[in-house]
DNA sequence: TATCATTTTTACCGTTTGGTCAAATCTCTT
DNA sequence: AAGAGATTTGACCAAACGGTAAAAATGATA
């Protein structure tokens, strides 16, 4: 999982990571991720992420030197999470199977990955300010991509007009809100936190949003 | 717009505002949200909303006694801001047109207000510390009954079966979307921070989402 | 204009925070 | 077992933080 390119210099031949380091990295990073996602990065403390990991500050900052790397550490981890869905759309399927699968692969994500997810949301609330070059070249590049083979299914006449970017807009926020608002969700339905039943409810909700028709025909008017 | 609420102890008479009370508590209260919905709780400081309503910190401190006093009383004005396209939302209605206009309105809500959707989006984020109760009592209540006009409608045969809490879920997360991950969508769409030109496309594709069907019919298999 | 309450400023305080340093301990290899 | 390198610890620091106290300045009122 983590490929955080610490000491990657030009000159210096980076040595081999030891056992030691593996597992307090591992862990450093598991306390952190745990502790980011819950308080955003300046409500984080190094004390905390430290006590979380089990270790002392110094300590901690023996493996990372700073508050921030841990930090850059995790989200660089964190977009593969984030792409590996949306890479999986294919312009060999059709419109209702590719988007019916990416919604429920999101959605598994949302609920497997939630702290990742509102680890993300922390920093796009924040302006970006670690990822705003991913964001802009990858990030973008590949919505370009799949937002052309949406478009190529629009112009065949399987899926109704409409900018094909803002639908994936709609699918990013219907399914990571059940990671980042969690805690709405869990209020409004009346479920103790740690209930994750509804994502079933949620599934066939979205299923019938996207690749269904909510409001039955005739009605409009 | 502000019903903070300061001073309304039992006994105490609640001295009537000064002009420069009411004006300072304004430029601290328009401050401080500015600040809030940028950097959240902890990553804002009070030097910065002092500095950001030109004012010294102590000044500041003379009118609300605690940095956490601030975020309150914006949060509990933010509330009603929140709630008001919900309440709109009548049983006399269609469902098109209900659904529509209040995917209208939140999105409207998104765009004119969009600091205070960061500055709700980041308290609920970090948990909900100081809006649990409202999540749980008053927002529960209204979601509730606007539920049960949704569940009305599905009984009709006017609206596709489906949890209408969990369609109220995908109203919130699209709309906001464009206030909370509006950098995301700048960087992704290619824009300049301050062009809010896409938001008319934004309203076309969730009307075709919401209101007519994305998929064609018979391209499902 | 004298008086009083309100407002603003200056100087300051205790705590928390991210981070450093050198010494001590541990682990691995030979 | 010994030496070298890796790891851990405790003591510490400067800066930033939220907040306080009291004096100074300003505003309103009569």
């Amino acid at each position: 999982m983590s490929n955080s390119m610490t000491r990657v210099a030009s000159t210096a031949p980076a040595r081999a990571k030891t056992r030691i380091q593996q597992e307090n990295e591992a862990r450093i990073l598991q306390a952190a991720l745990e502790v980011f996602s819950e308080k955003g990065f300046h409500g984080a403390t190094l004390d905390r992420i430290a006590g979380a990991a089990d270790m002392s500050k110094p300590n901690l900052l023996y493996y990372f030197k700073s508050k921030e790397e841990i930090h850059i550490a995790l989200l660089t981890d964190l977009l593969d999470i984030w792409l590996a869905p949306l890479r999986e759309i294919s312009p060999q399927g059709s419109p209702a199977t590719e988007i019916g699968s990416y919604i429920r692969r999101k959605l598994e994500s949302s609920r497997e990955f939630p702290r990742e997810s509102r680890l993300f949301a922390n920093e796009i609330l924040a302006g970006a300010p670690h990822i705003a070059g991913f964001l802009q070249t990858e990030l973008k590049q590949l919505v370009d991509e799949k937002a052309a083979i949406l478009q190529s299914w629009i112009d065949d006449g399987q899926l109704a007009p409409c900018d094909p970017r803002h639908l994936l807009f709609a699918i990013w926020s219907t399914t990571q809100h059940y990671a980042d608002f969690s805690v709405q969700v869990h209020h409004v339905l009346g479920l103790v936190p740690g209930d994750v039943s509804y994502y079933d409810e949620a599934a066939r909700m979205l299923e019938t949003l996207f690749l269904g028709r909510l409001v039955a025909p005739g009605t409009e008017g």
